[in-house]
DNA sequence: CGAACGTTTGAGCATTTTCAAAGGTGGTGG
DNA sequence: CCACCACCTTTGAAAATGCTCAAACGTTCG
């Protein structure tokens, strides 16, 4: 026990890698910088000017495009212990809007903090970067399921992602999570409309499967739900890679 | 001009980066163990075991992923230039598949040399590391594509793409280029039945906007096929952030 | 109370898929 | 050298999946 309660950061690094005193430590420090922001308003991040990371601490963001053509793909959900704009950080590139979903709490973390801890604990670097790795493998499989999975397996597979990722910061079970969003931000996530999410919501419902209703989403039959999305969290569970 | 003829990494590095002559000469030995893949073959790169990139000199690769009912989707092609597999070595993550696209020429990258001409010129590895995050927003934007885009602006925007990307190094124009992909890789890449695909080329080529016959693209109207795809490279040419 | 937002449902329509079949091409073995 | 086979392209017709438009209902917030 560290005198600083355990952060969901802290939480999901250290479930893949044994972390030490002093990067836990570190890791503490970086959580310094505080800062709040509100429901829906954009947190800029569309040019350049300013480089800052986030570690999300409570609340959840999206990451998404706009299209000439006024309609919005979301790219990827951050939710507590999940880093922000890292890559804008290290490679001063950006490329997405974030948007919180609802009031969030943040870390702001520096680039010359970030550096820093790199250098004094190479191995936190590592865990870190391994979280990106994570995110980027994410990604890919949101493009395989758009592109190859049709309107029910694609919201149960992200439904259960979702759940995955929630359990590994302590904030969801097999039972079920809180879950934020509207009809609108699962469209616009999966690349549906949002009229045919709901048809897709009830349908699962239906079937006894999920429910997703009033924030909440309750797993009705997790294992039935696997079997019909053809669930594997291989790519979310890469366990221990990073330990040379 | 070094002795040896400039590859296409090297192009493509150069048209972000002036590298210097010690640079260019560690991009040239890290082009040494060449190795040749048959079309077809897949390339390992399943599991775990064999840990290897490689940077693509010749031809043409799809990375991919097989979803338990047999359906693919590519996640992205690899032109001359490109690397295969890199964060594979970084971080031991290994999720899809390769299939050489055509008879490849690649030259093997072991893990050892990376790191060592990481240490001796980090300038070629910010370059290195840039280009892995042009990569990764190319994922981004084809997810978009899949997404929110219709088939016959997905398949203008893909087309587009490519062009840019062969552009860099040399070997595709404003006028087309020589593309060895067939429909059931369109098919697979853009989520869309082979049979559509068919379909959507013809429509293209009947406006009058781009021909693909015969394992080459034919822009007929280029500012038109962009304004049709709303196609806007900015997520392709983020010029020089990486000079710190 | 009204406004804004989110959910829910119906009906008709559009895009894309599936199934089926035919034609082209290149390579290989007899 | 020809025949055959595998692979790719092309087209049609029917079916399915998901979209748009439209409207109603519920909730929260000021």
């Amino acid at each position: 026990m560290t005198p600083v309660a355990a952060s969901p950061l802290t939480l999901k690094l250290s479930a893949f890698v044994a972390l030490s005193e002093a990067e836990l430590a570190v890791l503490a420090r970086l959580h310094g910088r505080r800062r709040t922001f509100a429901a829906g308003r954009d947190m800029g991040h569309q040019g350049q000017p300013d480089q800052a990371a986030y570690i999300l601490s409570s609340g959840w963001v999206c990451s998404y495009k706009i299209q000439p053509d006024g309609t919005r793909q979301i790219v990827d959900f951050q939710v507590p212990g999940d880093f922000l704009g890292l890559r804008s950080v290290l490679l001063r590139t950006s490329d997405h809007s974030f948007e919180p979903i609802g009031d969030i709490q943040a870390a702001e973390v520096l680039t010359s903090d970030l550096l820093e801890a790199f250098v004094q604990t190479p191995r936190l670097a590592m865990a870190i970067l391994w979280a990106a790795s994570r995110d980027e493998a994410m990604v890919v499989e949101h493009l395989v399921g758009i592109g190859r999975r049709d309107a029910d397996a694609r919201m149960a597979h992200f439904l259960l992602e979702l759940g995955s990722r929630l359990a590994l910061v302590g904030i969801g079970s097999k039972e079920g999570y809180d879950c934020p969003l509207t009809q609108y931000h699962l469209a616009d996530a999966l690349g549906l409309s949002a009229v045919h999410i709901n048809r897709v919501l009830r349908q699962l419902r239906e079937s006894g499967l999920v429910t997703f209703r009033d924030g909440r989403v309750t797993f009705d039959n997790y294992s039935g739900l696997v079997d019909f999305a053809e669930f594997d969290p291989a790519y979310l569970d890469q366990t221990g890679p990073l330990l040379k």
